[in-house]
DNA sequence: CTATGATGTTAGAATCATCTAACAAAATAT
DNA sequence: ATATTTTGTTAGATGATTCTAACATCATAG
């Protein structure tokens, strides 16, 4: 059985993870809120368990264990999430901590009603995947914006580390998941961006376009 | 703040209080499958906190303080359960236990807009009042069936002490909150009774008819 | 290539919710 | 009215999750 705290700890490593599946202690402890020490003895335990591979002042990396249990704790938060905004009328930047909440209970068949009346969706809400149930994930690699280049035109798909002031930001320039944008210029100095969409025009600071995930829209 | 395991003994010390609002220390630990010494020492720190009334070898009551916050885990409790069945498609024996969970949510957005999904139900899927934000009740008077005479004609109004078991005796019957009844018999020597209803006929032991709450049919 | 700062670990303590064993009070039955 | 059973309390221990203080290792900037 794994409890709420290591829910916690799982989903955290899963959500950290970068390209080698590989954590810092340092970084989990500031994801969690929680002080190092108490990461590195929940790390043995975890290890115990088989859902991580721990070695003193190695990174911290799931095992394939801990990767399905995470997966499916991701899975309960992002159902929840697109239940709350689909079904339940809360705008994008409000579900997040609601989701936190909800993604501990202890019921399959009340994901898997979540589920079956949102039609067995492949996205949450700010356009992260939902893994299957058995923890799978169906990767699709979109771009950076901060990585296209002027002249590009490109479609919002996806929004990372989602903070509800971020989603806020979003929301005051309108744009959602699917809005068409074209790169006018990026500024060589500090990288910001001229964009036109919607017959507005904003620019976006580097911060903003690398938490925004985009597709080529020819 | 009031930790979801206070919360637990704060809702169970509501649905077990008697007409007097009194708690044994026993009923509450077999309520919640909870060692009594557990138990005494839990109500001492509930009393530190102002929520309930605790004297050694007295019967524990709620404080006016206790008795609100309680009405307030049940509110969510209840709205749970009737989102659950009304919106989301589960029958009234399923949502007990999911309920149990979701209720312990931290969001009070969450539970308003449940209830205003739900156009501010009174009552939940058990006919249990569902009380207001407050936590004020309103009390409806109801009788036991068991306590009704032969020739009565009742309608079912709400269910009482829930349990999955129960509520699946009365689905096999077809009954249902509104379930108009008319009282044939009752046999004196162990109490059971003769019912019929819906062109059906059936005999109800006492311990059903403890458990069903009826309004006059005329 | 060492000094310094950042990162990670160990040791020990605190808090919360739980338990068992032993004792005490209250209720009940003879 | 005493013995027995039921109910309730005290004392002390356990496991989970957290902390702080002190120490160890790693990474890096001179």
């Amino acid at each position: 059985m794994i409890s709420l705290t290591e829910e916690n700890y799982l989903k955290a490593l899963f959500n950290l993870a970068n390209n080698a599946g590989e954590v810092n202690v340092n970084e989990l402890s500031k994801q969690l809120g929680i002080k190092m020490p108490t990461v590195t003895s929940m790390m043995k335990k975890l290890a115990e368990k088989k859902l991580v591979h721990y070695e003193s002042y190695k990174p911290l990396r799931l095992t394939e264990k801990g990767k399905k249990e995470a997966a499916l704790v991701v899975r309960k938060h992002r159902l929840t999430e697109m239940f709350l905004v689909d079904k339940m009328g809360f705008g994008w930047e409000e579900v997040h901590d609601i989701a936190e909440q909800v993604e501990h209970v202890r019921s399959t068949v009340f994901f898997d009603k979540l589920d079956e009346l949102l039609g067995f969706p492949k996205f949450d809400p700010h356009g992260a995947p939902i893994p299957d149930k058995n923890g799978k994930l169906a990767w699709i690699s979109y771009n950076k914006l901060s990585e296209c280049h002027a002249g590009d035109i490109v479609k919002v798909s996806a929004v990372i580390h989602t903070s509800a002031e971020f989603l806020k930001f979003l929301n005051n320039r309108n744009i959602r998941l699917g809005t068409k944008m074209k790169i006018k210029s990026i500024e060589p100095f500090d990288g910001s961006m001229d964009i036109t969409y919607d017959n507005r025009q904003e620019t976006f600071s580097l911060a903003a376009s690398e938490r925004l995930l985009v597709e080529n829209a020819k």
